[in-house]
DNA sequence: TCTGGGGTCCTAGGACCC
DNA sequence: TCTGGGGTCCTAGGACCC
C-alpha cells in the first residue's frame, strides 16, 4: 500500500504558524521577486485567485478582502519541511521525500480500515507536532495514492482516503483528469477533445491509443491508475543530473557589467550547490532574456562550453561564464534575467584531470573553495564571496514582504508573552 | 512600475560507426 | 532498372513535476 502525504497550502500553513493573524484571512505567498502566487490559503482561493496572478494586477484586490500578501521564506519553509519529514519518517522504513511538501510511505498490504486509520494517526501527528496540516491519500500504486489526496483535499473532513478495488471508479469519477499525477496541461487538452474529462473516463482508454498520443510515461499513468504499479519507490535520490541558478532582477538591466556581477553570483551560487553535493560539472550554460511581458524589443540567448577537465571551484565557472555572456550579449535592451545551468555532473571522488596541462592548481583550488565554504557556513552565506559578484549589486531581486526567520536566527524566535 | 525558480524524462532527427 | 541493416551518441524541443 502506498500513502502520499502531502502539507496543505503549505507555504501558508507554515508562516500561519507563527503568526496566527494570518488564519481565517486569504493569504497569499508571493514568488522570487514578489511577482506572483504561489501559494493560496483555501480562503484565497475562494476568492478566485489564480496560482500564478501576478501581484500587481490584484493587490488592490486582495487589500479590500482584507488579504495578506508575503515573500517567499524559503528558509523557513526549508526548515519546517524537514520537521514534517523526519516525523512522517518515523511512520514507515520506506519513506521517499518527494518535494518540499509531501512524501511517499509504503507499507505492507493493509485493509481500507486499517489504511485510513494510519492515515489518520500520521495527520494528527503531523499537526499536533509540527502545526501543519496535512492530506492523506492510499492506494495500490503511486498514482493512485496521488489520486486519492487530491480527492481527499477537495471532497473529505479529516483529509485522508484510501482507494480500493471496490470504490475505484466511485472515486475517479470525481477527480478531474487533468488533477492526475502525470498529466499537464498539453495532456489535458487533447483528452478534452476526445471528450475525457474525468479520470474515471480515461482508465478506459485503450492502452495502444495512450501510448501513440501520450507516449510511455501517459501509458505508465493509465497502467498505474488501473492498479498495476509502474512507478517504485526511490529508496535514495537520484544522482543529480544538472543544477541551475537563476533569477529576475528587481529592476531591468542594460549594461554588461551589470548583468555580469549577476552571472558571478548566480555561478557561485551554483558551485557552492555543487560542492555541497560532493559534485564536479564537466559543461554549463549560460542564458540571458529580456521580459517577454513588455512590449518593447526581445531577445534571448544561451551557450555552452565544455570545460577542459570536470570542476567544483568558483572562480573557473565563473570565468567561464563570463566569458560566455560576453558572446551572448547584445547592446540596446533591457534585460530581466540572467541564469547559469551547470551540466555533466560527475562525483568528486572519480575526479578526471587533465591530461595537456598542469594539474597542482586543481588540489590548491580545491583547499581554497574548502575555506571559503567553511566560513561562509560558520559565519553566514556571504561572508566572503568573489569580488566580481559586485558590492552594490542594484539589480536584485525584490523581497518587500518577508516575514521573520522564527526558526533558524536567535533574533527572529517568536516571544510568547505570559501575562 | 509590476508576471518565479528548479528539476526530470522522452522523442525525433541528425551525425556518426561497422 | 536496382542502393541494407543494425547500432550509438548527441541535441533540441516538448512534456511533465513541485
Amino acid at each position: 500500500m502506498y500513502f502520499l502525504a502531502d502539507c496543505n497550502n503549505f507555504y501558508v500553513s507554515c508562516e500561519r504558524v507563527f503568526n496566527p493573524r494570518l488564519r481565517g484571512r486569504p493569504v497569499i505567498i508571493l514568488s522570487n521577486n514578489d511577482g506572483c502566487a504561489v501559494a493560496l490559503s483555501n480562503e484565497a482561493k475562494a476568492l478566485g485567485i489564480p496560482r500564478g496572478a501576478p501581484l500587481f494586477k490584484w493587490r488592490s484586490f486582495l487589500d479590500r478582502h482584507n488579504g495578506i500578501y508575503l515573500s517567499s521564506n524559503y528558509t523557513l519553509y526549508g526548515d519546517m519541511s524537514r520537521r514534517v519529514m523526519d516525523l512522517l519518517a518515523t511512520f514507515s522504513e520506506e519513506c521517499e521525500v518527494y518535494s518540499i511538501d509531501e512524501a511517499f510511505l509504503a507499507t505492507e498490504s493493509l485493509s481500507e480500515k486499517s489504511a485510513l486509520s494510519l492515515a489518520e494517526e500520521i495527520r494528527e501527528t503531523i499537526l499536533r507536532c509540527t502545526g501543519i496540516p496535512m492530506s492523506i491519500g492510499a492506494g495500490t500504486t503511486k498514482t493512485l495514492a496521488k489520486a486519492a489526496n487530491a480527492y481527499a483535499k477537495k471532497n473529505v473532513k479529516n483529509g485522508c482516503c484510501c482507494i480500493t478495488d471496490f470504490n475505484r471508479k466511485k472515486i475517479l469519477q470525481m477527480v478531474p483528469v487533468s488533477q492526475v499525477w502525470g498529466i499537464g496541461v498539453q495532456h489535458a487538452r487533447l483528452l478534452a477533445h476526445h471528450g475525457i474529462n474525468t479520470t474515471a473516463e480515461f482508465i478506459d482508454m485503450p492502452e495502444s491509443w495512450v501510448r501513440k498520443r501520450m507516449a510511455v510515461t501517459g501509458l505508465r499513468t493509465l497502467l498505474e491508475l488501473n492498479g498495476t504499479p509502474c512507478i517504485k519507490m526511490e529508496k535514495y535520490p537520484p544522482n543529480r543530473r544538472s543544477i541551475v541558478s537563476s533569477r529576475s532582477f528587481g529592476t531591468p538591466v542594460s549594461k554588461l557589467a551589470l548583468l555580469s556581477e549577476s552571472v558571478h553570483e548566480y555561478g557561485c551560487r551554483a558551485a557552492t550547490r555543487l560542492r555541497s553535493m560532493n559534485l564536479l560539472c564537466s559543461s554549463l550554460t549560460v542564458y540571458i532574456a529580456t521580459n517577454l511581458f513588455k512590449d518593447e524589443p526581445h531577445y534571448s540567448n544561451s551557450a555552452t562550453v565544455t570545460l577542459n577537465y570536470p570542476t567544483d571551484s568558483s572562480p573557473i565557472i565563473t570565468k567561464e561564464a563570463t566569458r560566455l555572456l560576453h558572446t551572448l550579449f547584445k547592446e540596446g535592451y533591457q534585460y530581466k534575467k540572467t541564469g547559469i545551468m551547470l551540466h555533466g555532473l560527475t562525483p568528486k571522488d572519480e575526479q578526471q584531470y587533465s591530461l595537456f596541462s598542469q594539474n597542482d592548481h586543481i588540489e590548491r583550488d580545491s583547499r581554497l573553495m574548502s575555506v571559503m565554504d567553511s566560513l561562509n557556513i560558520r559565519y553566514g552565506s556571504k561572508t566572503v564571496v568573489l569580488a566580481s559578484e559586485g558590492l552594490t549589486q542594484s539589480w536584485q531581486m525584490k523581497r518587500q514582504f518577508l516575514s521573520p526567520a522564527y526558526t533558524t536566527r536567535w533574533s527572529d524566535l517568536p516571544c510568547v508573552k505570559t501575562e
